[in-house]
RNA sequence: GGCGGAGUAGCUCAGUCGGUUAGAGCAGCGGAAUCAUAAUCCGCGUGUCGGGGGUUCGAGUCCCUCCUCCGCUACCA
């Protein structure tokens, strides 16, 4: 077993279906898991969904259903959209599970018994129709100088009972927290938080009386737990604390909550002061990924331009979308997407250049080469250059995809490619057929060896194609992590073991760009 | 209002501690090759590095100022 590595991706509120931003911070998850899992990592990979609050209690309501049967039926949407884009999580929470709630109140009593907890009153602009509080800001003026809610519904100044987390106390403490590492990434968010921390912060309200849809608080039936008390727990519960043994002992702290931009604050506040209060460790880094802009527009429902992301996946590829977003998209920063840049980048680099890279060399082996392999050719510079410059590749993605820079660890595995595709026009092989085979056969082993190495590199991201291509190459199915890059003996073992390689189908096929693409 | 980020080739962006002719990919133009998914390879960029001013022997790279866009945050109404 490797060094345990826990990753989270933020449980999502299914009060909608899936958008693109979900697909993009699960991808991104999944690529994060898979690599390391290839890095030789122990991965514990949790995603989720966020179901309780009102607006879930509210639309149930407005359907005709029970809230759990509503979270039921939306939370199998988010499970669905995970297997179609291949995201393969270890865990997937639900908040609504009993364990979970055993789990928040268990955080909730440990933060009590610090002393952090204490019931006052939550005063605020509330709205009757809305079930809801705005702050100052959110408020719109009606006609008169009344103040309306942003659905233009009346507000009246309301006060509330309510448990307050003494959030005040942990100003210094966070700050040391963030000083201290990398704990809030990227850099930009990093100064965001410290500044609003720094500005002082003021004791935050962690209960609600105006519903019940939620975790109840521990002798206080009647109050809900704020939605980032039990939202924010699901990290844990998905370890089976409160048991401080097993997975809890192992993955705790998380190595890696992902999560967007706009929810920076309370992973990097709240979160770690939630868990300072209940004396466990805080995770040793939040990253907040950007937005995925539709043609340099975000997504809505008013200008009309939600995408599907299982129908994005099903017209280009799961691994062609997989492979965009993470190539495509300086990782922290916002990205946008359309699908002509979809279909330009995959034809570019996953067809025109790898794809037809495999293509050409497994079809050249097959042909002149009967499709066997053979050891024991003589190397050149040239090929000893081209290895160099493939294991400077992979070494560059490895490097890069560590520190979550997904655009340039691709550029570089990209790089290792075009190298490979000079060497095969550089020494022609099939002028060699004719003038020295010998040296053909050469080259063709050097050209299959290197594609094998590019392939085992870009597996995180492009999972089935690239087994489809190891497959046909013959490499064993429980030898495709990075270890198998350094095996010296896998060669000979293909040759020992018999393996021929077949008439090659390709794995990366040109796209051509369709009429339209929606939901 | 405060804090921060960004503005570099048609497009998307790199440009480390200031240093010789400012780079990459895509697109475009020309050529080579023909093994391969009409894919590949080679060659081709006179860009006011947002505007202006300054420091310096020398600034895309530092300072001031202005413009535009974005993020976080505050407040007034």
């Amino acid at each position: 077993m490797g060094e345990p590595y826990y990753i989270t991706t933020a449980i999502s509120y299914p009060n909608g279906k899936p958008h693109i931003g979900h697909a993009y911070e699960a991808i991104a998850a999944d690529v994060i898991a898979r690599h390391r899992k290839a890095e030789g990592f122990d991965v514990r990979f949790q995603t989720g969904t966020d179901e309780h609050g009102l607006k879930m209690a509210q639309k149930a309501r407005d359907m005709g259903v029970t809230p759990a049967a509503l979270a039921a039926e939306m939370s199998q949407h988010f499970i669905d959209m995970c297997d179609g884009l291949d995201v393969n999580y270890d865990v997937f929470m639900r908040t609504t599970e009993p364990r979970h709630h055993a789990a928040t109140q268990e955080l909730w009593r440990r933060m009590e018994a610090n002393g952090d907890l204490y019931l006052d009153r939550y005063e605020g602009w509330y709205s009757v129709r809305d079930e809801a509080y705005y702050d100052e800001t959110e408020l719109v003026e009606g006609e008169g100088g009344v103040k309306l809610s942003p659905q233009g519904t009346p507000v009246e100044w309301t006060v509330e009972e309510s448990w307050f987390f003494r959030l005040s106390r942990y100003q210094d403490k966070l700050l040391e927290l963030y000083a201290a590492g990398e704990f809030i990434r990227p850099e930009s968010r990093r100064n965001e938080i410290q500044r609003f921390v720094e500005g002082g912060l003021r004791d935050l309200s962690v209960s609600r009386t105006s519903f019940d849809w939620g975790v109840k608080v521990p002798g206080s039936e009647n109050h809900v737990m704020y939605v980032w008390v039990d939202a924010l727990t699901n990290y844990l519960t998905g370890l089976g604390f409160p048991d401080g043994t097993g997975d809890y002992a192992r993955y705790w702290p998380a190595d890696l909550h992902l999560i967007g931009k706009d929810i920076v604050r309370f992973h990097t506040v709240y979160w770690p002061a939630f868990l300072m209060s209940a004396g466990l460790p805080v995770p040793r880094q939040v990253f907040g990924h950007g937005f995925l802009l539709n043609r340099g527009q975000k997504e809505s429902k008013s200008v009309g331009n939600v995408t599907d992301p299982i129908a994005l996946a099903e017209t280009f590829g799961v691994d062609t979308v997989r492979y965009f977003f993470l190539r495509e998209v300086a990782f922290g920063q916002d990205g946008s997407w359309s699908p002509e840049a979809i279909v330009t980048r995959a034809n570019a680099e996953l067809a025109n250049s790898f794809g037809n890279l495999a293509q050409r060399t497994l079809s050249m082996i097959f042909k002149n080469m009967g499709g066997e392999l053979k050891s024991g050719l003589e190397e050149t510079t040239a090929d000893a250059l081209l290895a160099g410059a493939v294991a400077e590749g992979i070494a560059g993605l490895r490097a890069a995809f560590t520190d979550l820079d997904f655009s340039n660890g691709l550029e570089s595995w990209m790089k290792a490619v075009f190298a490979c595709n000079q060497y095969v026009d550089e020494q022609a092989p099939w002028t060699l057929r004719k003038t020295d085979p010998a040296r053909m056969e050469a080259v063709l082993t050097v050209l299959f060896r290197s594609v094998r190495q590019l392939a085992l590199a870009v597996r995180p991201v492009v999972p089935t194609a690239i087994d489809k291509l190891l497959d046909q190459m013959g490499q064993p199915a429980a030898a495709r992590d990075y270890a198998a890059l350094e095996t010296a003996s896998w060669f000979d073992d293909l040759i020992t073991s018999g393996f021929r390689v077949a008439q090659p189908v390709g794995v990366f096929p040109r796209l051509e760009l369709p009429e339209a693409v929606d939901g």
